[in-house]
DNA sequence: ATCGGGGCTTGATACTTGTCAAGTTCCGCG
DNA sequence: CGCGGAACTTGACAAGTATCAAGCCCCGAT
């Protein structure tokens, strides 16, 4: 019955996204009344690539769930711009801003076609307020979030251009599962920026892996010998491991 | 009545310390019984200076409040280290470890002589599963904090070296109330690894920073036209307004 | 199939930042 | 009071990283 109530309230969105989102961590552990009440005034909207979904410095609206495609969360300052981070689906982005009533620090741009749930700040705001389990569970996102976060200030802080790539691959290898070939998750020069260096560099970079059993060609990475390129890399869970 | 009951309690912790605690926006909205047993178990203690009060990768058995002095949080990696941030009284530092349970991202040292309140981890969670309120506070601090390290990390991207410099000093003038002088809180070498550069990057930044009207006498730095130096610097509140 | 554009790579070069070594200053301690 | 050590500064040099320019390659549109 739910179900139905739900798609006729929220156009756009089908009873699978409803599925995805509810089983997010955030939302996992709140009765089905409160998340009801939560996403009444939600709905789904498709973008096209390269769409601006949020500007940094702006008010905070929406929370944000991606469900299909990929969003860029980057930054400027005095005509730069830098990627902060990818979201993939499905996850939710700028809880941060929605909970403080605050401020974007970041901006949100569509890197693909991209489905997006937009779910009133107002009514995350006056969920929070009320329902404890998922005040909870706001905890446990934040606290995942500012880990993350740290992880990767240690990582720019810490280590070369060099360094950065070879974790970064070796990451992506474990992610998966192992296996001596992947596809990187997003374009190079995006790569580049997320890792804080130019699209000159990464090229450079990536060459000098090579000697360690890196082979690249266009998006697919093969890694010959994890331990060889790990002596280089040098990861530690208290960077590397998302899960910590 | 709760005062005597509290002293005694918390061998070498004074009235005072109490009401500072308390007046935490962190510990402020909760009612005192939880409070009062969020804080049975916590005891004051005093250390010496570079003292390691806890080692990043260890498991988090105590929430801790800076009372006096000051604490830094650092990060090593393959024998490089640095300084990710100071902690000043009264605030509290890691609680994102204590609430999600996991191993710490950062070490901690005091810098000079600190008094310092430990608060069992255990009790921290146990509170926060009962307590609406500290629920609530927690989500407060964590996003502040994640605000605070997003700041870092784009500070940190997008701009070089004398620019950070510049920001930096801006800030601590804001903070002084716009008076021309002010004195640094921390030791230079400190500061250039919070700023992530060497000591001898530093010093020479500093004398970058002259024609803009930065002149410099050990710890007291003074800045002639504010205006001048934002010129550069170019400060902009969605990294340096701290309460933004 | 061809054209055009954007992403990627490469080389040359310049700028930024780090390293090393030496010297100075400052401060605490004997 | 003077000694010792640490912090800070300075200069010379090296390493890391960015910029600029050119060319390649892939892919989508015509």
């Amino acid at each position: 019955m739910i179900l139905v109530k739900f798609r006729d309230r929220h156009p756009g969105m089908r009873s699978t996204d409803f599925h995805e989102i509810r089983a997010l961590p955030l939302f996992r552990e709140m009765g089905a009344e409160p998340f009801e009440a939560l996403t009444r005034g939600g709905y789904v909207q498709t973008f096209p690539p390269q769409v601006e979904l949020i500007t940094e410095g702006e008010h905070s609206d929406f929370l944000h769930v991606v469900i299909e495609g990929s969003v860029e969360l980057f930054a400027g300052w005095n005509g730069r711009e830098t990627t902060m981070s990818m979201v993939y689906p499905v996850s939710t982005f700028i809880l941060a801003a929605t909970i403080k009533d605050a401020p974007y620090l970041m901006s949100a741009r569509t890197v693909e076609r991209s489905r997006v749930v937009l779910i009133p700040s107002e009514d995350v705001r006056r969920i929070f307020e009320v329902d404890n389990d998922f005040a909870r569970a706001v905890v446990a996102e934040l606290a995942q979030c500012y880990r993350g976060v740290v992880k990767s200030a240690k990582d720019m802080k810490l280590r070369n251009a060099v360094e950065r790539l070879a974790n970064y691959l070796l990451r992506q290898h474990l992610r998966n599962g192992g296996r001596p070939e992947f596809e990187l998750r997003m374009e190079k020069r995006r790569l580049a920026s997320f890792l804080g260096m130019t699209p000159e560099n990464m090229s450079r970079a990536l060459k000098a892996l090579q000697p360690y059993g890196v082979t690249v060609d266009g998006q697919r990475v093969r890694i010959a010998d994890a331990d060889d390129l790990a002596g280089l890399a040098k990861p530690t869970p208290l960077i590397d491991d998302p899960e910590h």
